[in-house]
DNA sequence: GCGTCATATTGACGCAGGTCAAGATCGTGG
DNA sequence: CCACGATCTTGACCTGCGTCAATATGACGC
């Protein structure tokens, strides 16, 4: 699939400045002044949609932007020599992709868009040397890398210590949390990604998640209709969830604005 | 043991300058310019030693300095609130701890000494404001993120579909290399970590990590003694890993014939 | 409407690895 | 040199979840 489209001057260049986006208190623009904002807005660019199962970028390809999501949503997988995907991560409005590939300037992971996908590309170099000069910038950029981190040993001790029902009540409410600070109704929502993206995201067999979420549903946990969820009991998942280790440190930025 | 020692006074300063580590092709001064590794160099502290069992920062501290292993070892753990750990990491000299925190300026780990160990105290806020004026340290600091994230991954994707041989396998093949890097043997070196420690950081029961130990060993994998351990047929081992996704990334930076 | 394909649910069964328990071995202090 | 506690090994048993297989429920095109 190399062939590019040539369609897209068909498409006026979709002008939604950082200052305009809703998701500006997520992303990059965080904690800049809005004189800089510009300068972000500069070096970014919007490109055309992704339709649903398309690919942002191979694992393999060289890396030389960042990107954001605006709209939709993108699943980020590994494929082993033997061919099975493992899926690391699932990316929200907001959310950025590709901060794996800085260290060695080759992108380690795929990513796929679940649905139709709007994001926004951020050229690295331009990004690093616009950092140099916006020390928000680059405190930002570390903010948000270090924070993938901490997600990333969330996900681990789920992995190394949780059982099926805490591992999916613990994905849900990560979601619920996500879509909350997106703006979205915390308690329904649909799920863009498949059971199987599921399981494989928990390491846990597809059906077993199949059989977990009836299980919820018959606890009175919430309702549960192929793509679309709707939380009933939140307290009641946070204790499924075991260690509700995802709440603590989500919650409390809440009242964060220095 | 908790009653700070006022005792420092008596270490001179050990003064050991990044120029002259021999860790600094792997460590944050990587791909500094000599005068610019001075500024560096200035705002580094090296503290006095950590015995073994000791912290070096506990889990919801604030944060205010990453650190740098100079010599031994660190584990880094998360608590849930019954009170059971989650090892999140073993760090061997060269490597930086408290990059999760820089996103909320609270260490969401506790870090511990496997044995007696020496850092080198980073101030953040200094090293921020020095690698506005440092290009090569803010590029050098986003790679070293950027890894830790890979790693991560890598972790999670074990822990979410390999087995407990090959968990283990892929456990050996990650100090080996590092030790390697490090300009230590990669085939005999000694684990600081007890089973109990390599067992929770896999996810997997103390006596299964034993017990494939010992598997490993009758099938010649490995002399395993305790702490020491030598690997006798490196290739072999690569194959019990499964999947050398962990391989891939790593084995580039060696020139393996085959 | 109907057929086809992808996705999801549900059941039956087996196994990798967890749990419990008993020794074995090491390290350290007296 | 011995004793005691920490750590590690090994065995026997049990269970959560993976695997296999059948069925159900969409979604989409004709």
């Amino acid at each position: 699939m190399s062939s590019e489209t040539k369609t897209v001057v068909s498409l006026k260049r979709i002008k939604v400045a950082c200052g305009d986006c809703s998701l500006n208190t997520l992303c990059l623009p965080l904690g800049m002044a809005s004189d800089d904002l510009g300068r972000l807005d500069a070096i970014i660019e919007r490109k055309r949609p992704l339709a649903r199962a398309e690919h942002l970028y191979h694992c393999g390809e060289r890396f030389d932007a960042i990107y954001a999501v605006r709209s939709g949503s993108l699943k980020t997988y590994a494929t082993s020599e033997h061919g099975e995907e493992q899926i690391l991560g699932f990316h929200l409005p907001g959310e950025l992709v590709g901060l794996d590939a800085i260290a060695d300037g080759v992108h380690p992971l795929s990513a796929q868009a679940l649905e139709t996908t709007s994001v926004c590309e951020i050229p690295f170099d331009k990004l690093e040397s616009l950092s140099v000069q916006l020390p928000s910038l680059q405190r930002q950029l570390l903010r948000l890398m270090s924070h993938e981190i901490q997600d990333d040993q969330k996900t681990m001790t789920a992995l190394a210590q949780k059982s099926a029902e805490e591992r999916l009540a613990a994905f849900l409410i990560s979601l619920s949390t996500r879509f909350r600070q997106r703006g979205f109704s915390p308690t329904r929502f649909n799920l863009s990604m498949s059971r199987g993206d599921i399981a494989n995201y928990l390491g846990l067999a597809l059906e077993t998640v199949s059989r977990v979420f009836t299980r919820l549903h018959n606890d009175g946990l919430l309702r549960v209709e192929r793509k679309s969820v709707e939380l009933l009991d939140q307290d009641r998942l946070y204790a499924y969830a075991g260690t509700p280790c995802t709440t603590a440190s989500q919650l409390q930025n809440s009242r964060h604005s220095s």
